[in-house]
DNA sequence: TATGAATGAGTATTCATTCAT
DNA sequence: GATGAATGAATACTCATTCAT
């Protein structure tokens, strides 16, 4: 069976069924208990049928990490309408951030766990990153273009860890299970990361608006 | 053999020996790959020997996690004749948090993992983190009575934010192999940490306040 | 693999295989020393197939044993046509009984062994031990109520003693390699059992009693 | 360790305890089941010692079976002071049996199962029934001799047969759990032996005694 | 395409036995 | 003699993958 790519209207709902499949599977159960039995069961197909649209179970694995990444990406860009105020573009941004990864948490783990083993995951994971990364630092360097951060701050650098600050929140808070609520959270989160990068308070910037998250309810359409 | 307890200096050096080698093969292989046999080749005994020690590799993983875990309560201890300046004590507690992490984080990736599947991992894990939090959030209570820290913040919620910056910081640097020197690094982090707590600047707030190098002096042991 | 019921043609014939070989197997070898591989090889199948039809050697043993129980039960039976004078039937019984312990010895003893270690072997076996008691409860019974045995005797347990006779001789006599015929066994231990219950002698009761005849009619699938 | 021979006082006492502790073990658990670790500890010495004593298994077993064999023998004797009664002398001699086989029921029937793997053992066996079945046939002869029985019941097959129905009794009630009381078992076993060989009814024997059993109670010297 | 039976490499584990101390 | 650590042969069992139907 050469060619995999599938002809049929039935092959491509049974494909799709697998996938979903795994990746329920990869979600509940550590990488190496997910048993390609399991993963047919589920989708309610033979195990050999299985073999007919993937090769083993690290390329299941692999469709369905990248699934999710595309969709992390997609949840990552904040839409149109964000309001001027950096502080609220930031909490803006970490609510999305926080709840991109903890909607994923379990399936970015194992994709962690996969990487040390798969050189290919971990290219994967590298560029999920990247985006994250990327965005974080292009919104640094607005704001220290426009005054209004630290400018001897390094964006990538800068970026790499205020990210991780918040893409590890989200692990300790949804799988290790520490308690408190998502505002809570992202407030806290923006505060800290105002306060890192050195952003000039809104006391100066929206000295009218004493409730900068409530113009951050109609924000949005890129990061920091 | 129901008894384990080891009886002569020959077992204690077997014993010594496979965890050793345990160490060592949980540090290079993901948890699943690691063969009792590659550990049983490492120590230079028979596979039988394995089981005079150790019921498992779950159990043999458990005490190198634990000695692990040990360690790193050791090396997180900020030691006597740390300077009085908080910013340079944040420093301090930082290259030891990132050092900590970092000399360990494969074997603690891979107890997240094993915590997935065990509960006592689970334990173990939270166990370690627990105590870095808490150093953290001591530490900032601390500045926070000083009137060096702002004071609104929430000084757990804030320690474990902050202190995941640090450890994932680790884990980019080292698993994932973003560039960097430790010097740099461990800087970022501390001008991160301390804007992020609204850490008075020493210039201004030292001259006047006798106050930090007196209240360093009882605090010599702790970190931030 | 938990779906253990067989689908297909081959399936089954692959299943049948299996429990032939494995019943080949307990007969010729001790329990403990029956070796998954060796039934496999016997079968033809390699090991792996055996796990898609039993989970252990306990099973297939449990299966096994089931059989021959079963038809222990079958052979048991006495059948029409069976005349109607008592001696002639309980040595009728007593052939039967013979026999089916015979065929059957090694299994049994099998039985009993694997019995001292599992529940359900033990259960097993006392079901086995039961319809063969019954059986010989019930004929007594019936000769005590035509008047032509000893009264007195508690069916149940004389059952049970006479039984165990017949029983034990068949092992006695192929296991342990005692010399005879089965004639002569079978026409020994006819008078002995006779003796033991007291029944009146055939010449003295049959030519007043029409009774034992027609009696004999009812009872044409019971034993004595 | 060519010279198994015990040489000191100590050499003794361990190689005592490992007979009584294997007995107990060979007692409780399935002759596969028993590990060598299990007797060591029970005997309180370490594994090492036990070969120091025993070549292996099989010979421990050996020669506890060779230990249980010669109590057996010694306990079928009936002593001095048997009553003229035949059947309180059978009475007697059947109680002996039953005692004797009960005593050690799990232990012959492990004998058994070591016999179907070792052909040693199956000799032991042999000789073991071989004395009850001598006795036995010696018995009735005599019986036989004195026109009291049957004389044309063979008086071996005889013996195996009845002596089985004794054997097999005592099994099924304390392997298999009938339920009875010793008494009872003895006073039906009798009866049923003593109406297989045709024994002359006691009524002509013992005309003025009507409770054959209390004349038993004084009984004794060799078996029926 | 789908099915499910068959395969066998790979791994953990047990325990009798040996041997240095 | 006694100890207990070390050995490794023997065996059960899992599960990804292949293949005939």
């Amino acid at each position: 069976m050469i060619v995999r790519s599938v002809r049929t209207e039935r092959g491509r709902k049974t494909r799709a069924a697998l996938l979903a499949a795994g990746r329920q599977a990869f979600e509940e159960t550590p990488y190496d208990a997910v048993r390609i039995d399991d993963v047919c069961t589920r989708a309610g197909v033979s195990h050999g049928t299985f073999y007919t649209y993937f090769d083993s179970k690290e390329e299941l694995f692999g469709e369905v990490a990248a699934a999710v990444v595309g969709e992390m990406f997609a949840a990552s860009v904040v839409g149109p309408g964000v309001p001027g105020d950096p502080h609220a573009r930031i909490e803006a941004a970490n609510r999305l951030y926080l709840r991109a990864w903890s909607a994923n948490s379990r399936l970015v783990r194992m994709l962690e766990q996969a990487a040390t083993a798969e050189q290919s995951f971990a290219a994967l994971l590298l560029d999920l990153r990247e985006v994250f990364v990327r965005r974080g630092a292009e919104g640094l360097r607005r704001l220290q273009e426009q005054g209004l951060a630290d400018p001897s701050l390094d964006p990538r650098l800068t970026a790499i860890m205020l990210g991780g600050m918040v893409e590890h929140f989200a692990h300790v808070w949804l799988d290790l299970g520490e308690h408190t609520d998502e505002q809570t959270a992202v407030t806290l989160l923006t505060r800290l990361w105002a306060g890192a990068i050195g952003l000039t308070p809104p006391s100066t910037t929206t000295q009218s608006t004493p409730a900068p998250s409530s113009a951050a309810a109609t924000a949005a359409e890129e990061g920091p």
